[in-house]
DNA sequence: ATAACAACTTACTTTATGTTAGTATATTAT
DNA sequence: ATAATATACTAACATAAAGTAAGTTGTTAT
């Protein structure tokens, strides 16, 4: 039964959230933008190297950007373009679901 | 701006779904019961290997079942739970993502 | 007896992730 | 002046996950 075709766009889709820490690094930013610390702290076994190096990857595909703040100590927030912003409604059912579940 | 908390249940879904392939293969399992081979061909790129241990992983997770008919040869299906079948809007949410970004 | 087929499994290599320690820059404390 | 603290990382190394290719099992077909 051979009546499914995946399409592209979707497999490239789960390139990014079938990375480990992709999808909580997203959801937590959904709630508005954040410094490294802050995510660190929220996601606690994630380990920095991860999170440095999804932050690269993410900002690569177009779905965060990177605010250098020059103060002192410099300040470097994370934010959620468009693009990251329209994963909400994702998140949002795959939460109904880990309720449901 | 720590104003967030990530939920438990929300984490573990992400353990399954953070994993590589399987969001893809239960995707293709959302179409209908399908067999091994099917799916292999279906998502070409991912080896044999791998299916058979997310295999084991989601029907572990109840997420789908395993269907033994003893045919010749012997016909082994694999079939979505309601568990798993819940995943569809995640899914669906995910598809208009990808096509408008 | 040999080949063909589905559904895997095994052994080995490569890549991804985890762990721990360290760097750069600047401010504050002693 | 020196040490301590803070943020945002990076480097080096170890372990775990995934990729690759060949092999196994059980059965039917030739």
């Amino acid at each position: 039964m051979k009546d499914y075709q995946l399409c592209p766009k979707f497999e490239n889709a789960f390139e990014l959230l079938g990375k480990r820490w992709t999808g909580l690094i997203i959801t937590v930013l959904l709630s508005g933008p954040k410094r490294f610390k802050d995510i660190s702290e929220l996601i606690p076994s994630m380990s920095d190297r991860m999170l440095s190096e999804r932050f690269k990857e993410l900002e690569a595909a177009g779905i965060i950007l990177r605010h250098v703040y020059p103060e002192t100590p410099v300040r470097i927030e994370y934010e959620l373009t468009a693009k990251g912003k329209g994963l909400k409604p994702v998140m949002e059912e795959l939460q109904k679901w880990a309720d449901h579940h």
